[in-house]
DNA sequence: GTTCCGCATGAATCGATAG
DNA sequence: ACTATCGATTCATGCGGAA
């Protein structure tokens, strides 16, 4: 089967106009979160966050299928002391605009930005809403089974401080790479707690984003031949993941830097490229290239 | 010292108006969820849920020291395949009472079982979230270190061989930006993520309450000797932390089922009572019993 | 080849200082 | 008074060089 991996240039709520109606299995993505990230994104204001994504919600609800699903990264701000409230107002105004706010995942990060402040601890987790255009979408539960954990076997272990750093890693969460340890054991459904560390040293890049997370929602959401959309696909961890897993995928950027970083990483023959061109006072125009 | 236990029988959002501006250090409390429990509290719905909730909360704001805290756990139902929102709009309209919604805990839950619905997955977490009057409320941060994590084991023990000798000669060179602050640590500081169990095995009555949770937030934010309330105190499991960590408590509940049960298990030489008694018409008096 | 150790670096947040 | 920038703080991870 040939995977067809698709990358644009360019503004999320235009780009997305360009895509079909019905025509995204999963849409699994991290916006710029307010005020981060500054350098890349502009960086949107606390007030006007939920405006600057509502018009891109709504493209994104008119290319997702009706079996889809739409998997939102996002953690609010703490602002003079106080955690945002934007994150909650875009949930209800995501639903006025005919969402089904289905379920919210926690990801638990195990490497937590440090430092210690008089009022607060370490903010390890963020939030993985998950929302659906209709009740009845695709979900591939045994794509994500999970070995059973230790505490099933042995309660009479008490919690030494090794044991409970053992239990965490196994627990729930459904990650870990050796797959051969699971083999012969007796495995379980996951929980909606997604235990793992993000990845702050790739070579030449930051992803936020740890392959584990993207590749989870993709085996429970999709399957083979299927496409997977990330409106904000900055240094690509979506697109190689759906690759990888032989689903097609399209990712949009706005920074000229990502997307040639992306382009760079993925072999050129199998990548279509969309970027805008402009030419002076003209309209500005779209080359379209197939490579 | 002498520690007061104080348990009223009653409606909160009416008992707390007896209690006195500006005295209590933490409530720590988890409410009737919405449409839950609906044999003991009546089950409130969704709709009307933080209608029910803002008369209580304005009371709680009334009774809490400026430099205290509110620790809320709660968590939305899922109604018909989607999440409700009257969480996000209680914590919008708590703010506006004048709230800061400072922070959100999570409590991850070690031991929930594996289970498995068509649509989702098992609910391992709940949120507990902080609300204060003030930014500048009481924090005890160094009574809920924690181990710290493996990695150190296998680092810091020989580094502390092998640097020693070279920080004496060359300091501040060594791991991280002083050497001398990592060795022989043993404890950090916690996240914002709670990683307990909950209690399965309770004798005769369902509390979803862990005593770890309610312990951790009185060391965290009350030292001995502070006032600790909860305006929905079920079976009780704040008053008996409260008291064993030698803080005074006041606990409210609306079921007499649930008021009883808690009486009988706290020495009643130690506990001050307040019920109410109806006599017809009468207009409703009280009868405050201390024994 | 393994294991071990040194080190940079993160969707951070606060308080002080500067314009 | 209000915003912008900066230094200090802190813990876990994975890479790469060394033993």
């Amino acid at each position: 089967m040939e995977i067809r991996t698709g990358l644009f240039l360019g503004d999320s709520k235009d780009v997305l106009k360009q895509l079909p109606d019905s025509s995204v299995d999963l849409i699994v993505t991290s916006p710029p979160y307010a005020d981060q990230r500054k350098g890349t994104y502009g960086g949107i204001h606390p007030d006007k966050y939920v405006e600057w994504f509502l018009p891109i919600s709504a493209q994104l609800f008119r290319v997702l299928k009706p079996t889809g699903t739409f998997v939102l990264n996002i953690k609010e701000k703490v602002v003079a002391g106080e955690r945002s409230t934007y994150v909650m107002e875009l949930i209800i105004a995501m639903r006025k605009q005919g969402w089904l706010w289905t379920e919210e995942f926690i990801w638990h990060k195990k490497n937590s930005f440090p430092g210690k402040w008089p009022n607060r601890f370490r903010d390890s987790w963020e939030r993985l809403l998950q929302f659906n255009k209709s009740k009845h979408f695709n979900m591939y539960q045994n794509e994500v089974k999970v070995p059973i954990g230790d505490w099933a076997k042995g309660r009479l272990k008490n919690l030494s401080a090794t044991d409970k750093v053992r239990d965490n890693t196994k627990n729930g969460s459904g990650f870990g790479k050796n797959v051969s340890n699971w083999l012969g054991k007796e495995s379980v459904f996951p929980t909606n707690v997604l235990h793992l560390a993000t990845e702050c040293n790739n070579k030449n890049h930051s992803a936020a984003f740890p392959e584990e997370l993207p590749e989870w929602f993709i085996k429970l959401f999709t399957k083979q031949g299927d496409t997977v959309l990330d409106p904000f696909v900055g240094s690509g961890t979506t697109l190689f993941v759906s690759k990888r897993m032989k689903r097609h995928s399209i990712g949009i950027d706005i920074t000229s830097e990502y997307y040639e970083m992306v382009k760079s990483r993925i072999n050129p023959a199998e990548l279509y490229l969309i970027e805008p061109v402009k030419y002076g006072k003209t309209k500005p125009q779209r080359r379209y290239a197939i490579r």
